[in-house]
DNA sequence: TGAAATGTTGGGGCG
DNA sequence: ACGCCCCAACATTTC
């Protein structure tokens, strides 16, 4: 009997264009596994939110295809499978956190003692990390020129169909998916998410297909409206891997080809956002310190605010400023933020309340059903200004003027803090002015007074 | 992938 | 008719 081939999932939870299945099946008969691993030393575990996603995208990979599900470290798990099932060889796909170069190397350790073929391969980024340098051979700091790079590496490849696969009677248990316990009971908070998101590769190509066919011809500014469906919300899908980046890269490509020229712009704005995507991997695997650390070193010694009441007042949108209030709320109840709401909220909880960004690196960490190690930490340190090719630090966004410009009727206001719904859009935004008492707090900290303590805070820091 | 302060210009009201 | 002032509206600079 052919001994079978281990295909181990990981952030890659898709059939189609996958190289490591595809690899994996055309050898031989294939055990999927997949690991949920808590116990990785140094491993940032999953958070709330993506621990719901994960149940139901494991959930909808099953369908397709037979998983040994089994919680542990990953190589040390990897190990027993290896014997139990007299696998031949072990395929993956490659992970780029900054735990993960460890892992991957025991897991080689595991093979080799085992003499069993170990394979990975690359597809959850368009360019490996190491691909891409400067002139003088350094990695890139700065995102322009970076994604200048990247655009003249331009992959030509067209994604894989999904292979057909031989799939081996595996003679091991398999954890069931509900004793994992990813989904909240107590109390149930995701139970709005199923109705905003559908887990699993189809969904995540359907997702794709609607947002090619709706909203990329007008990307380069409905990205920027909170109150309209105009962004892709394909994060989640790509963090899991439920589609790849190239999928994403050629279907947008072929749209723009399609479409002659007619939304050329908003096109490369699409594009350019899976570079971002790109970079922030980029530099966490040249920074694996990311997560943890200030990218500019001068930052660690910032001599942030501490306030609990503060820090809970944004967490639950409470902060009296309705734009941030919403944003935080809709992150809550959705597992999701609109990328400009990301950017405001967390300039505020940085330069209006001087709380440090790891804190709100971690609270997005356990929230947002998107939360991806790379695009965590390289956002909020751009944010902060703490990163590479960050946000001045004088750039202080006014939540109230952001509001009126990129939800000017109110509307996504008007959605997520119900308080305010009646108020028409020309005070929506300043319920601080209304004149009868309103169920809404007051501003926890005066824009102004905010806005030149922080200057004078970060002034002090950028001139070292 | 800002906002506020400061500077400049030009039209209209008015003595 | 003219200069003066006020102040939008826009431009520039500063943080």
């Amino acid at each position: 009997m052919t001994q079978p081939v281990i295909m181990w999932f990981r952030q890659d939870l898709r059939l189609s264009d996958n190289a490591a299945l595809s690899a994996a099946a055309a050898s031989g008969p294939v055990i999927g596994v997949y690991i949920l691993d808590d116990e990785t030393p140094g491993a940032w575990r999953w958070g709330g939110a993506s621990r719901w996603w994960l149940h139901h995208s494991l959930e909808s990979l099953s369908r397709k295809l037979p998983l040994i599900l089994k919680k542990g470290k990953a190589d040390v798990v990897l190990a027993k499978i290896i014997k139990e099932t007299d696998a031949r060889a072990l395929y993956f796909t490659r992970d780029y956190a900054p735990w993960s170069a460890g892992l991957e190397q025991r897991v080689r350790d595991v093979c080799d003692k085992a003499g069993v073929d170990c394979h990975r391969y690359g597809g959850f980024l368009l360019h490996e990390p190491e691909a891409i340098r400067t002139g003088a051979g350094q990695p890139y700091k700065v995102f322009t020129p970076f994604s200048r790079a990247a655009f003249a590496a331009q992959p030509d490849r067209k994604p894989r169909p999904a292979p057909k696969i031989d799939c081996a009677i595996a003679k091991v248990t398999s954890d069931h998916l509900s004793d994992w316990k990813l989904l909240p009971s107590k109390p149930n908070w995701a139970k709005g998410f199923a109705s905003v998101w559908t887990p699993g590769e189809d969904g995540a190509r359907a997702r794709l297909e609607r947002f090619i066919e709706n909203a990329l011809v007008d990307y380069a500014d409905g990205r920027d409206r909170p109150d309209q469906d105009g962004t892709s919300r394909l994060s989640p899908h790509l963090h899991w891997g439920e589609i790849s980046p190239l999928q994403c890269w050629q279907a947008a490509r072929g749209a723009m080809d399609k479409a002659r020229g007619r939304f050329d712009r908003s096109g490369e704005v699409f594009l350019k956002e899976l570079l971002w995507r790109e970079f922030s991997y980029h530099l966490i695997h040249h920074w694996p310190d990311l997560p943890e650390k200030a990218f500019r070193p001068e930052f660690n010694d910032f001599p942030w605010r501490s306030d609990n009441k503060g820090l809970r007042a944004w967490q639950q949108g409470r902060t009296g400023y309705p734009l941030v209030d919403a944003g935080m709320r809709e992150l809550w109840a959705t597992g999701y933020m609109h990328n400009r709401v990301r950017m405001i909220t967390a300039s505020f909880l940085i330069k209006h309340l001087l709380l440090p960004w790891q804190e709100g690196e971690k609270w997005f960490w356990d929230t947002l059903v998107d939360a991806d190690i790379a695009n965590n930490a390289a956002s909020w340190q751009w944010v902060a200004g703490s990163g590479a090719d960050a946000a001045p630090y004088f750039r202080i966004f006014n939540p109230t003027l952001q509001a009126e410009k990129f939800d000017p009727n109110g509307d996504y206001v008007r959605k997520w803090v119900p308080e305010l719904a009646d108020r028409p859009a020309s005070v929506i935004h300043r319920p601080w002015e209304a004149e009868g008492r309103l169920d809404y707090p007051p501003p926890i900290v005066d824009h102004d007074m905010a806005r030149k303590r922080a200057l004078a805070a970060l002034k002090e820091v950028n001139s070292k």
